[in-house]
This record gives structure tokens, C-alpha cells and sequence, in this order.
DNA sequence: ACTATAACGGAGGGATGCCTCCGGTACAAC
DNA sequence: GTTGTACCGGAGGCATCCCTCCGTTATAGT
């Protein structure tokens, strides 16, 4: 069920070529994706190449503006997300559903990013919204075929009740989670 | 059923004697609501005094600290939703817990600062929060007594559910109060 | 009207963040 | 080992914010 031509999401920035740079563009992506996740899509650049133990200025070469940067820590988790939606497509269909946005609620930058920019229109952010869009809706409309989710919800209402609280703040994972199945149950059709 | 001896939250800000100073301090406070609720508690002070038409020191003299000028917007909303949760008592279970919650919503300033520092624990908060808490619990209570709301939810879980909801993007004020009422779904007793 | 003083407001110093620029470093190819 | 160059990193200019301080202004009481 897991197509191989599925379009790659575009992202201009390149993996350089020398061994010590790569391995500096890595540790950046990974910083990134920590302050991101942790302070939102204004986490400090400065924090960040130092987090990943680089200077500023290699940070700014890899990523010329902080769109680039989220978009390569962004694009990244969108594309896993499109893969897991394949693959929960072989579940039954509420499964692949909730299974779908457990991992959704995984990727901590990428809901923080969705969460922040939802309501605003940067482009960049549209393209991947809409591949992530593209992968989930067809799990949530056989859920809803198969009378397992209520009708009068749509995709779009249901990843924002997801993103919003999962943004919100617990006391920890169990309260998170428990909290995450409850207003699920309002989704369930009965 | 309101009952006229609630202690008042305390608030060591005093309101200026002076007419002008008066027009000062209240345009400041405005302004602050606005502003906290809009960009969080994070905003600008030299935005708000600005924006309130006033000098920084101005902003400086009423409120010496950022807590304070955020102690005068949020304590000035719990106490109206302590008087809220008294009113609401006199309406059934259910309808006197939603309608509570949906006053809850209303305060953009106030559901902020709780979606932000709900786990934080700042001094200051804490007081204002416990007096939220006594003021809500017996609605829900009373709504769980009834058979009406799930017994294996807290009050804690409800509020924190609300407020990560309601601070999350949505695209229109419709799709809010949707998202909101399917989860309070999930919160019903079957 | 006059005056004592409560209140004003913005200049300015310190901190932090953004981003550019360029002298220096170390990798890779030979 | 030598060398060309891809890559590094942080100094520094600009902007913004925080907060204090103090010369100036407007109010209230007489």
C-alpha cells in the first residue's frame, strides 16, 4: 500500500558536500528541532547554532532565513507523517486513524509549527499543510464510511482540536494522553 | 446565591488618585488585556504603553514588574468568573457547567495566561488559580453527581482540554465553538 | 490665581537577537 | 606534503526590549 512515486516536498536547502560541514548541518537540524518544539517557531537562531556547537555564521550559510531552517526541520516530519499515513492504511479504520495522530502528536516541532501558523498564510507552510492534509483525510473519510466517526466533522476540525491540545500544557504524558482520547470520544460516532 | 462575602483576590496595585492618572492606569489596563491576550504574556510593555497612549515610565510607576500589570488583567477575570460560577449554580448540571466554560472562553487574556503557565508555578498565579478551581470544581461536581459528565475525568483535565482548545488557530469563531462542543462530547456520560 | 506635589514621559544604559562580512581554518585531492 | 578552496566562526552594526532616573507638566486644594 506504500506508493513509491509519491512527490517528494520540495526543499531548496542542500546537504553540503564536505564531511565536517555535513556533519555541522546536521547537528543544526537536530538543535532546531528541540528549540522549535520547546520554544516555538521563535526559538533564538543565536541558541540554536550554539546548542548544535556551530557559529552563527555557519547557521546562517546552511539556512539563509529562519523559513529555510523550519522548513527543513518542518518538511522532514510532514514527509514521515505522509509515509505513516500509508502505512496505518492497512488497519481497521478507526485504528489507522487514532493511530495515525498519535504519531502526529509525536512530531513535537512539527504540531508547534502547525499550532503557531494554522491561521496565517506563509506559502511555504501551505504546501506542506497540504501534503499532510492530502495523507490524512482519505484515513479520517473511511472512518467516517465506516460510521466510526461522527459526519458533521471535518479533517480540518479534527487536526486542529489534535494540534491545539497537544500544544496545550499537562502535568504529564498520562493527563496528555488521557485528555487527547476524551475529546477524541466526541469525535466517535455513536 | 451569590453570596456577597467572597474574599476578594488580592491585588496590592492601587488606582491612582488623580483624574488624569485614573484615565492613565485604566487605558494601560486595556491595553494590556489586548495586548496578552493577542501575543501572549510575552508581549511588549513599550507596545502596551504605547498603545495605551502613555509614557513607559507611566507603565513603569502603576505596575513596577511585568507580573504585576498581568496580576490587575488576570485576577480582574478570575474574580468575574468566581462570580460567573455563582451565578450559573442556579441552571442544571450540564448547562451550568458549559455555560460556565463558555464564559471561561470569553476571556481571551485569562485562558492565555492559564494555557501558558498552567504548569509554571509562579506564586502570584497559583492564588488566582486555586480561586478558578474552587470556583469550577463544584459545577463539574455537581454535573458528574448527576450522571451527566464522565467520572474518570478531573476538573483539571476539563480546564486544561478548554484552554488548550480555545487557544488554538481556528478559522472562524464557528469552528471554535464546533471543535469545543465535540470535545465537551468526548467529556459526557454515556 | 497660586503653589505643592503627584504624575508624566522619554532619554539612555544594558541585554539580547538578527544578520553580514571577512580573516582564518581544515578538508580533500593530488 | 602541498595547495586550492569550501567552510568556519565570531566581531560588529542595527534593531528591539527592559527598566531607571530625573527634568518637566498638570492637577487639586486653598
Amino acid at each position: 500500500m506504500v506508493s513509491e512515486n509519491r512527490p517528494a516536498l520540495q526543499v531548496d536547502v542542500r546537504r553540503p558536500q564536505r564531511a565536517d560541514a555535513r556533519r555541522n548541518f546536521d547537528a543544526l537540524l537536530a538543535a532546531a528541532r528541540d528549540a522549535f518544539a520547546t520554544k516555538g517557531v521563535g526559538a533564538s537562531l543565536e541558541d540554536i547554532a550554539r546548542q548544535a556547537g556551530v557559529g552563527i555564521g555557519t547557521l546562517y550559510r546552511n539556512f539563509p532565513t529562519r523559513q529555510d531552517l523550519l522548513n527543513a526541520v518542518y518538511f522532514g516530519e510532514i514527509e514521515e507523517l505522509c509515509i505513516a499515513a500509508e502505512e496505518a492504511a492497512d488497519l481497521p479504520p478507526w485504528d489507522a486513524l487514532t493511530t495515525w495522530l498519535q504519531r502526529f502528536v509525536g512530531y513535537a516541532a512539527t504540531k508547534r509549527a502547525i499550532w503557531e501558523s494554522l491561521n496565517r498564510e506563509a506559502d511555504s507552510f501551505k504546501a506542506a499543510r497540504e501534503a499532510m492534509y492530502a495523507a490524512g483525510t482519505p484515513l479520517f473519510e473511511r472512518a467516517q464510511a465506516a460510521g466510526e466517526a461522527r459526519k458533521d466533522v471535518s479533517f480540518d476540525d479534527l487536526l486542529r482540536m489534535v494540534s491545539g491540545l497537544t500544544a496545550a500544557g499537562f502535568v504529564d504524558q498520562d493527563q496528555r494522553d488521557r485528555v487527547l482520547n476524551i475529546a477524541l470520544d466526541g469525535v466517535r460516532a455513536r
